[in-house]
DNA sequence: ATGACTGCCTCTGGCAGA
């Protein structure tokens, strides 16, 4: 079973170079933030053409979620993060797939810090411990991916003095993350990769990415009932370098049956 | 260096992103 996430930057704009990433990577499940479409707009039938059963949850302009699960008809289980009743934005998609809870999300990214964004960032960190807490004390094998706008790590950039005052890496950003790794959580990518140096996103400005100048920030978190299926897992950093891209990279995880 | 680039909706410039 492999799972992927995919911060698309407008699906209208990269829907080509979406198809194409699908067509060659062919994960079981992709979970897409950054869809900035309303529902109504949303093209599901480009990825039912190709094979794909999506299920999304838009808003007008900016943020927006999706899950596409190739074949099976993904069973939705949450629309938005719990919590509060204020929040309107759609950052959070929760499915079952193929005997998995999979848990799509794309997190505040909290600039300017400090400021209301930023507490925004922190209080959506909170509602989010709390319902991975309740999957995890169901005990449901679950898998919870997307762009988490968090630097856990100092070796999870290129430079830390360049990002020393962004929300990405402040310590309450950290704390928060960190806070689920002590739950149970494991983090896929820094598993496999403990010595760091592994880029998931790439600024358009400045010629980061022809510098790889990057940092990681995208991240699929394994519950403690299907760690331990972990065989592989990675990132689609080629997708980064082609025409008209996303300044994010797909990650993925392969998960034995 | 208050920089840079990109997408969105469209008050085609201002906002958001990270």
């Amino acid at each position: 079973m492999k799972i992927a996430s995919f911060n698309i930057n407008g699906v209208k704009a990269r829907l080509p170079r979406l198809l194409e990433w699908l067509e060659e990577r062919r994960p079981n499940v992709a979970c897409l933030q950054e869809i900035k479409s309303i529902d109504e707009n949303f093209p599901a039938g480009e990825f039912e053409k190709i094979g794909y059963k999506p299920i999304w949850h838009g808003q007008k302009s900016f943020n927006g979620v999706a899950i596409l699960s190739d074949g099976v008809e993904p069973e939705e289980a949450q629309r938005g993060l719990p919590g509060d009743p204020d929040d309107e934005q759609a950052r959070y998609l929760e499915a079952d797939i193929g005997g998995y809870r999979v848990c799509n999300l794309y997190l505040p990214n909290g600039n300017p810090q400090p400021g209301p964004k930023f507490d925004y960032k922190l209080a959506w960190m909170k509602r989010l411990r709390e319902r991975l807490t309740e999957l995890r004390e169901k005990e449901i094998p679950a898998v919870v991916l997307g762009d988490f706008n968090v630097i856990p790590e100092d070796k999870d950039t290129w430079s830390v003095k360049a990002m020393q005052d962004d929300a990405l890496m402040q310590p309450e950003s950290r704390d928060a993350y960190f806070r689920l790794l002590h739950d149970g959580w494991t983090d896929a990518i820094d598993t496999l990769n403990p010595r760091g140096g592994v880029w998931t996103f790439w600024d358009y400005q400045a010629g980061a990415w022809q510098k790889d100048h990057g940092f990681r920030i995208d991240h699929i978190l394994l519950s403690p009932q299907c760690a331990d299926r972990l065989v592989s897992a990675g990132v689609d950093k080629e997708y980064r370098g082609r025409e008209k891209a996303s300044d994010h990279a797909p990650v993925w995880v392969e998960l034995r049956d």
